[in-house]
DNA sequence: TTGACAGATGAATCACCTCTCATGTTAGTG
DNA sequence: CACTAACATGAGAGGTGATTCATCTGTCAA
């Protein structure tokens, strides 16, 4: 893959309960429930709105319940970001899996992205919402998305596929324009999909940008 | 100016108390001193944290007298999203009018965008929580800006210093670019300004994928 | 100096929130 | 079929928040 995730993702350890017992499946499904909800409630209702009692009653079961499975509205939260960043990265990553010349690959990735944006807005909302919920999973979530980028870029430019420069910044500057263009032309526009003249604009900008020579194919 | 705010900034219009009558001198004072603790408490707390009861205390007046210049909490965080946002984009119009050749107004333009990061942590701050606080000037901000960049995008254009293309899409792109990059290098590095190196890549990566030709002096 | 009114006050109201806990329910095992 | 450990319940304890309002104070023109 050139420009896309490299980095294995991390797969889920199996949850345990705030008493740290193993759960039985019947406390595994109730779990699942929980995020499932809190995922909906907190896009929804934001983070303060999103209270115990709204999640609980979206998963049908009594707020005592939550406190069973995480020890507070903040641990939930945290886990959500988490899980979302795990999701988001894998669909990249399979995006850019489809693609054989380098280009391809790059534009996988980026349209991958976009088709998580339209599938799933909670990502950005619950994302906007972590600068102060959890700052902690905001800066997590952001890491992990551009170290995706780096090996990629690094490989491109030993291949001189693209101009040798930062990784970093330029993973980085990569993860703004995919974000502010989803929002704008996905999440703005109740778009199923971005628009592909915008998309094929963006993408003929990313490569003048990159440098990048023409396609060859990768590996 | 190249690339820059050309829009006029919009002026302040002489506010009123939430009765419709015109403030005297002392009310327009105590009026400011709100609007102030406002954008220090909601960039340090948060919209939910940021209580009234803190913010009349930064701007210490009683809680009642809050209510004598803005109708609600929701109505203050809206005017502060509004002034951050004007004075951003003023920096920005400032910095870009230093310059001389289309390249250097270009580049004063995000230089003032860095210092202004830098100087009002705020503003980043205080527009993520917006998208839930208020997602209508949350809206208005991204797009006043945007706006700011399409007509020295089509002068460029029309000069051919650039290749033409969506301005309204390049122009989103190059605010995806500045936000994140700022957030990175300037807030998370808690730094007075962005590193040079970082800067400078960041400008050729956009001149190449503006597709800009070598400098000429503007007009 | 005084009258009048804009400006300022903060206790009180009503709403809602997180988290605890004593108690009831379920499902699988011997 | 009884037993028991895991699971589920929901009423409330203990807080905090936005907003209102009856009352007081400062200022300035006459």
């Amino acid at each position: 893959m050139s420009i896309g995730q490299t980095t294995p993702i991390d797969r889920d350890v199996e949850p345990l309960g705030v008493d740290g017992q193993a759960l039985s499946a019947r406390g595994l499904r109730t779990r699942r429930k929980l995020m499932d909800a809190a995922v909906a409630t907190f896009a929804e209702e934001g983070w303060h709105d999103a209270s115990i009692v709204k999640i609980t009653e979206a998963a049908g079961v009594a707020q005592g319940t939550f406190y069973r499975y995480f020890p507070s509205k903040q641990a939930i939260f945290d886990e959500v970001v988490v899980d979302l960043n795990r999701r988001v990265r894998q669909a990249m990553s399979e995006g850019a899996a489809t693609g054989t010349t380098r280009s391809e690959k790059e534009e996988g990735g980026f349209r991958a992205f976009f088709e998580f944006t339209a599938e799933h807005p909670a990502l950005y909302r619950i994302i906007r919402q972590a600068e102060f919920a959890s700052p902690a999973a905001l800066h997590l979530h952001y890491d992990r998305i551009a170290t995706g980028y780096v090996d990629g870029l690094n490989e491109a430019m030993d291949r001189g596929d693209i101009l040798r420069g930062n990784p970093e910044l330029i993973g980085w500057m990569l993860m703004g324009i995919g974000e502010i263009v989803g929002m704008r032309w996905v999440l703005w526009n109740d778009a199923r999909t971005i628009p592909t003249d915008v998309f094929d604009e963006m993408m003929a900008f990313i490569r003048r940008g990159l440098g990048a020579r023409d396609d060859a194919e990768v590996q």
